[in-house]
DNA sequence: TTCGTATGCAACCGATTGGTTGAGTAAGAG
DNA sequence: CTCTTACTCAACCAATCGGTTGCATACGAA
């Protein structure tokens, strides 16, 4: 179900020990076995949980003799920051427009509230 | 495994049926039979997204006679934001330490020429 | 070559997810 | 009251998920 890039993001990161892990490679690079260490899983469930971020983009791997140290991908986040930005901006407005609303309800306040409100008509994501 | 309201959230909007519908409860509130008809998939579906969505925190919802609107609660994106922030914050402190460490690696550049730097994957997409 | 370390891959398992259909509920209209 | 509208809830189902175990592989060391 998760096809595009933001899925695989947000699907990556809903994992608290995903999240965990992402922590632990924002301070420096790591291996599955380093990172694997502080839970009581086994590597090869940590190995499972860095395909999935490696799939959304959030981590990359190298080689180093049979280690394959896991490096965080920052550029990953601008995309979330873009998709939620947007958002935050759209609520700002909306909220700036209840403000003219109540305002100009407020100037003129005898009888007829009906609503001028939204009917909204859908974007795409 | 996603009990945590970070979780909640991520998971809630890992789904792009669920991110478009906040896209849509962005412009303005709407009840669920409006937010179901674009898709070609049941009421209940859209409902259960609902359910998610809300459990997320993301959306609250009133009564309105039989119908129940949908409402955007912006608040959460700032969660979202914090998160991400604190990472991309660590991500540029680490670039700098890095930026730093290659230009002491110039000034001092006659011999001895190992690196101690963090061995690291090239850049991304 | 043989051994140990670090890791990946495949098969399996129980829980969750996104969808369905069908029945039940809340409220205005006739 | 009954009918219709607008939903929710419950049961079910296939697919996915997070975990396991066992085996295969890549590489350095002996």
């Amino acid at each position: 179900m998760a096809d595009d890039q933001l899925s695989r993001v947000f699907a990556a990161l809903a994992d608290p020990t995903r999240r965990d892990i992402v922590a632990r490679l924002a301070v420096g690079d790591a291996t599955v076995g380093q990172l694997a260490e502080p839970y009581d899983v086994s590597m090869q469930a940590v190995s499972k949980h860095l395909r999935v971020l490696q799939d959304a983009g959030l981590v990359s791997r190298s080689r180093d003799a049979q280690r394959r140290p896991c490096h965080l991908e920052a550029e990953v986040f601008d995309l979330m920051t873009k998709w939620l930005e947007r958002y935050r901006r759209q609520a700002e407005e909306r909220f700036r427009r209840l403000d003219a609303v109540l305002a100009a309800m407020n100037e003129e306040d005898d009888g007829d509230q009906q609503d001028t409100t939204n009917k909204q008509t859908g974007a795409a994501s």
